[in-house]
DNA sequence: ATAGGCTCTGTTTTT
DNA sequence: CAGAGCCTAT
């Protein structure tokens, strides 16, 4: 129900600094938000504000980082102004594209159906690619090294194959060769009618560049955009903001440059420094009060960033009473580590903190593995936001492949994954298969499917028979009830499948419950299967987290941390070449973004932080490799921090 | 096609 | 040291 209570309401839950962006006539907005300032609040009741000065929401678009940051925006906006909200345009630049193309695919000659590629798919088909085009061999890069490479330069707009001169300076073969393979991965992909994560966004934007009725359309709909973390985006996808946003001109960005650690990824910092310039009508609003944490806290949080070159001069204002100082803890090394941190999470709870509201961050996932025994040792409920993907994994795969063969009989890869699950067929089989169908299988034709069997091996065929039954009769259950699918499938074989090929069977079998549980959230088969390559472990963390509202310890990169905070933050590793990882380092010739990860890190915490800084770990061979503490750490004034220097037991 | 042994490599972040 | 990936023998 619309409640309309006028500007009032806005003026009471929100600060001036808040409220004069959320109430700012129309024209290019930019409001640069500090951490834990209401920068959701204001983006929140900024759509709110729009809603109820009588615009269609249909009219406003709102990109996010991920698809539950737009989800859980709209939820909130929906409380403050109703359903009337529900037709906002809201999620990640790749479910926008993915939307676009869904409708618009045949103008760039792919078809509506196109299947997404997601990063394990990207990799096996350029693994195909270099054994089909005997390029392997062990000084050839690997399929990883080869699409991090080609994603690199395609998100940082840098031409390939002066990226791909460059990468290969130091290698003894040749970089026609890897041109050629990039060149059959484009061919390959427009075969399969398939689009990797760059390719939408890529496709994206040429559709609205070079068809001019498909631009004229969305920048008529989108009368207002609005752009979360804006900070990390690329120079791709502020072409898109800037052009979608071109005829109307009502263009909110909000972020925070201290914040930007996606440039690996082909982030551009530059994007956020130059909005003013580009767009020389802005007005601008800084929000530097900060809600969230203890001056303490967010002493140190301005310290750590300040000496950081090129950035928007703020400085976070506490409003909260003091408290006490964040504890940098001295530890002898990771096990030592993992007593204190839960020696403290023990006292904590007794203290009466739940286990939600603390979390452990780290710089790489394989920082907490220790850290994951002991918990479990001590019985801490904890979830860990995983590093493999929910909607990757092999099993969670293996039947989605099943769904795609059904929906797009043009479907390549997922054809051979699901063939190789019978017995005594390998890729190479699958791929012959493949080729004597001639490209294309439809699974409700009788005769495809007997021609299926008939060029299958004999322990093979005799599986295939026993999966007939699906293939009879999945055509009305796709549309009405595709769980069901899953489920005839794991009783007719995968479940003895699981069973013979995973230890871990039944955590396995629980997902697949998951799965099945999750696709009836989908209006049809075809947008889940169109969507479910985008859905990040966040995206579906949330609703599971939300849904049982367990209480447990939450562990977690800092890079999944952006955007969430708790009352008690403790960061893991804290030793130079860890956090600043090396590589990243290296990588880049800087230490900036690790210091704005850092930085990113220490705001997180509401009420207590505890750096760990280890003297020492397990070295690559097996011997010790002694640490230095985090020159993050060492920066700081030493009376920012309380030193506790534990004894090393 | 697959199992098992051997060698090499080397721990980042994710839509 | 561990895990991945390659090679070889069946």
């Amino acid at each position: 129900m619309a409640v309309s209570s006028g500007l009032t309401n806005f003026a009471q839950a929100l600060n001036a600094e808040q409220l004069a962006a959320v109430t700012a006539p129309d024209g290019p907005l930019f409001v640069l938000a500090a951490a834990g300032t209401g920068k959701t609040r204001t983006l929140v009741y900024r759509v709110a504000y729009l809603v109820q000065q009588g615009v269609d929401a249909r009219r406003i678009l709102l990109l996010t980082f991920t698809n539950r940051a737009a989800r859980e925006m709209l939820a909130r906006a929906q409380i403050l102004v109703g359903e009337q909200v529900g037709g906002l345009w809201g999620g990640t630049f790749h479910h926008l594209a993915n939307r676009m193309l869904r409708r618009y695919a045949p103008l760039l000659n792919f078809g509506a159906d196109f299947t997404i590629l997601d990063h394990d798919d990207s990799i096996s088909l350029i693994k195909d690619l270099i054994t089909e085009l005997k390029l392997g061999g062990k000084q050839f890069p690997k399929a990883e090294v080869l699409l991090s490479l080609l994603s690199g330069a395609v998100n940082r707009r840098q031409a390939l194959d002066a990226a791909v001169q460059r990468y290969f300076e130091k290698h003894p073969i040749d970089p026609e060769d890897a041109l050629r393979v990039f060149a059959r991965y484009q061919q390959k992909k427009r075969a399969q009618n398939a689009m990797d994560f760059d390719d939408l966004i890529i496709n994206g934007l040429q559709l609205l560049k070079e068809h001019p009725g498909v631009l004229a359309h969305y920048q008529e709909q989108f009368r207002y955009v609005l752009v979360d973390e804006y900070q990390d985006t690329n120079p791709i996808q502020a072409d898109w903001v800037d052009l979608l946003a071109q005829r109307h001109r009502n263009l909110l960005v909000v972020g925070d440059d201290f914040q930007s650690i996606y440039a690996w990824r082909g982030a551009d910092y530059r994007n956020i420094m130059t909005f003013p310039q580009r767009y020389a009508d802005t007005r601008i609003f800084k929000l530097e009060t900060n809600y969230r944490s203890t001056p303490e806290i967010l002493a140190v949080a301005n310290r750590c960033i300040a000496g950081n070159p090129h950035q928007f001069q703020k400085v976070l204002r506490a409003t909260r009473p003091a408290h006490h100082k964040p504890v940098l803890v001295s530890v002898a090394d990771g096990a030592h580590q993992a007593r204190y941190v839960i020696g403290q999470l023990v006292y904590l709870r007794n203290a009466g903190r739940a286990w939600r509201d603390m979390v452990v961050l780290y710089r790489a996932h394989y920082h907490a593995l220790e850290l994951q025994m002991e918990l479990t040792r001590a019985r801490i409920p904890f979830t860990v936001v995983s590093g493999v993907r929910f909607f990757e994994q092999a099993h969670v795969k293996d039947v989605l492949s099943l769904l795609r063969i059904l929906h797009n009989p043009g479907d390549e890869l997922a054809f051979a994954r699901f063939l190789s699950l019978l017995p005594g067929v390998s890729s190479r089989t699958a791929a012959k298969v493949w080729r004597s169908l001639g490209g294309r299988w439809t699974a409700g034709n009788a005769k495809a499917r007997s021609a299926v069997a008939g060029l299958l091996p004999k322990a093979a065929r005799a599986v295939w028979q026993t999966l007939l039954p699906i293939f009879e009769t999945y055509e009305s259950l796709l549309r009405k009830e595709p769980a069901e699918i899953i489920a005839q499938f794991s009783k007719i074989f995968y479940d003895e499948y699981l069973l013979d090929t995973f230890d871990d069977y039944e955590r396995r079998q629980e997902d697949l419950a998951e799965v099945m549980e999750f696709m009836a959230g989908f209006a049809s088969t075809d947008d889940f299967l169109n969507e479910v390559a985008l859905v990040t472990n966040l995206d579906a963390e949330g609703d599971r987290l939300a849904g049982n509202a367990q209480d447990s310890l939450r562990l977690s990169t800092v890079h999944q941390a952006k955007g969430l905070e708790w009352n008690v933050v403790f960061v893991l590793w804290l030793a130079d070449g860890l956090f600043p990882s090396s590589r990243a380092m290296l990588e880049s010739g800087e230490d900036a973004e690790e210091r704005r990860l850092f930085y990113v890190a220490v705001t997180r915490a509401k009420d207590e932080l505890f750096l760990c800084a280890p003297a020492m770990r397990r070295a690559l061979n097996g011997g010790i490799q002694f640490l230095e503490p985090s020159r993050f750490v060492k920066e700081l004034p030493p009376d920012c921090l309380r030193q506790e220097k534990t004894d090393f037991l």
